[in-house]
DNA sequence: TCCCGAAGTTCGATTTAAATG
DNA sequence: GCATTTAAATCGAACTTCGGG
């Protein structure tokens, strides 16, 4: 009885009794392994042409299991629906498309339960990586010591994180922030709200640091009237209320500012927000800069002058850190993990121009 | 000499050696095979310990080898960086979670290389299932006789595909259209400008006879002076400066319109900059509808009326989709592939008012 | 000895048929 | 014969060894 096959799919001793050649011949060919080159072009021609004619895709189950490799990279993303995820994102898929990588894709929507089940489909599926795109979200330690265990190098990427056994990406906030300051008061701006991020989020608080340190060296006196605080914890889904609230209770009060800056775009956005409706046209009567450039920034009207964080650019980072890191496990080499600090850049729009 | 293994990984025969039982049986007992029900229980709490305490974990490439399942799906996005694309990918990304499958990811990027390249590499990683979140980009035919070629379910979201091999899932159209210009008719526009969408893409072109037939029917006369039509193929990162320069020549013209209706929200907001610009208040002097309800519409100043797509049931009815085929394959019953139609919703935002 | 190709082993888990008391 | 357990075949590809000309 010939052989039966439950999938439709065409495997390489399909290949062999079509083609007349053994099964390890078909192999070495299709693989260009080493012995190829003694064979003769006619035989290696005919298979190839054979191979391609049945339409045969090698089952990577098989040669996983046999090479103990998934040629695969775990991207857990903590929110897909944050466009400061997705451009990370793009970043990373690009450059493992370009190092023959595919993806296993988890989107843990902020819920830590979510994010260690998916650590274990991952773990059960022998991902290569994984590279972890935060955001606001705490990340347990339990995941390094998970992934420790297994040897799996991993990345997290924008998140600022103690721990020596993950290799990290992210920008400097420090230095954004103080290239935003700076931008405001060299257009003469003096009197400077700010909305202040969430003080749980280590990351949002170096952009505090950031600002502090320009207004002592440039001597600029901050107004603690004019600091508005985000509550410690904040859904991400709210900081554009939250921050909306904020401004609105500012301009109640009456208190003079010229210019408001914003620890990231959505929270600027929330404030403009606040700012039209109360009359305020922007950027003459106020000034405003926020920080990410995440995609809304530019749509804005005006559209937002902010600071950029290079959002593709921490994607690939992230890339070479874990192929490399693979490489070296394939090769017994050791690899130590690494903190990459990339440069934020100003992108001046609309939104801020000289007081009047 | 002892077995060598690369990886740290503790097998079954790890399980089998300690618990002093076989293969076989360490296999029934951990997966609770019809045979167990004759095992000794002393036997299964043993074995059961035993795998507990090396931390035994099965390797699912010797389990999908075998099975030939994957418990993958593919998720293709066109464009990861659209937020309509990812409010869709996480309503798949919640469906499959609960149906406990992992997916493969793979972006686009817009491109049809890479589209193509991709989808081999899903077929080589034997997905069982492909869901194809489109947006512009027209996805070539090839692409269905490869996956029929080798029976795997195909799911396509957001585009209406005439092809019978492939399932599809999408909004109504024409319905939304419809409910958009019924909006501001009865608000009591009557002078009402329009951006129509490229022509190229049938989805878009459904919205525009979605107006048509509601003006037929309410005798509402379109004048064509206030028609702009994007160019038949614009780079969805264009559309915004498009609808934006075609918005402020008619501004220019002087033309008398108290609403503005645009085929999506990032056209709407192009033309919202444009009003501003030319100092025009939305919604006093103009109000604005626009379709789709993507993330950037609710942040607008003043936040965007808008047409809603249920994204994340349109996630959710595709996995449903893909499971159930799936569960069909398996149970050699016949599946015939299904074309959802989900129904918008109006978001009534502070973009549109009652004319002047 | 050189070249080409065949045969058999391995990877880890599942499942069937068979063997033990 | 029955209740338990196990050896052996299987999945598909890759690599090592071996043999024929």
């Amino acid at each position: 009885m010939p052989r039966q096959r439950a999938t439709g799919m065409v495997t390489i001793r399909d290949i062999a009794r079509e083609s007349g050649f053994s099964i390890g011949t078909v192999s070495i060919v299709l693989n260009d392994a080493p012995l190829a080159r003694y064979m003769s072009p006619n035989t290696k021609q005919h298979i190839k042409e054979v191979a391609q004619r049945l339409g045969y895709s090698p089952n990577q189950f098989a040669r996983s299991l046999r090479g103990s490799r998934s040629h695969t990279v775990g991207v857990m993303v903590i929110d897909v629906t944050d466009p400061f995820c997705t451009s990370i994102l793009r970043g990373i898929e690009s450059s493992l498309y370009k190092a023959s990588y595919l993806s296993n894709f988890a989107d843990a929507q902020n819920d830590l339960g979510r994010f260690e089940r998916y650590l274990e489909m991952m773990l059960e599926r022998r991902v290569e990586a994984l590279i972890v795109i935060a955001n606001w979200m705490l990340v347990d330690i339990t995941l390094l010591s998970d992934l420790e265990k297994h040897r799996i190098p991993t990345v997290i990427v924008a998140r600022e994180l103690q721990a020596d056994c993950v290799s990290s990406v992210l920008v400097d906030n420090q230095a954004g922030a103080r290239m935003a300051i700076e931008h405001l008061y060299e257009l003469g701006h003096r009197d400077i709200a700010f909305i202040r991020g969430p003080k749980a989020i280590g990351d949002i608080e170096l952009r505090w640091n950031g600002i502090r340190s320009f207004a002592r060296s440039a001597h600029l006196k901050l107004d603690p009237k004019l600091i508005l605080e985000m509550p410690p914890i904040v859904d991400t889904n709210h900081t554009f209320e939250v921050a909306q609230k904020l401004t609105e209770e500012l301009i109640k009060h009456k208190r003079h500012f010229s210019a408001l800056m914003a620890y990231d775009d959505i929270a600027a956005l929330g404030a403009m927000r606040a700012l039209t409706k109360a009359g305020l046209r922007i950027p003459d009567q106020c000034s405003v800069v926020g920080f990410d450039d995440v995609a809304p920034a530019a749509l804005a009207s005006p559209p937002l002058t902010t600071i950029r964080q290079p959002m593709e650019t921490m994607g690939s980072a992230a890339v070479e850190i874990v192929t490399s890191a693979i490489k070296a496990g394939l090769e017994k080499r050791e690899f130590s993990t690494s903190h990459r600090k990339l440069m934020p850049e100003l992108v001046v729009r609309q939104s801020t121009v000289r007081p009047e």
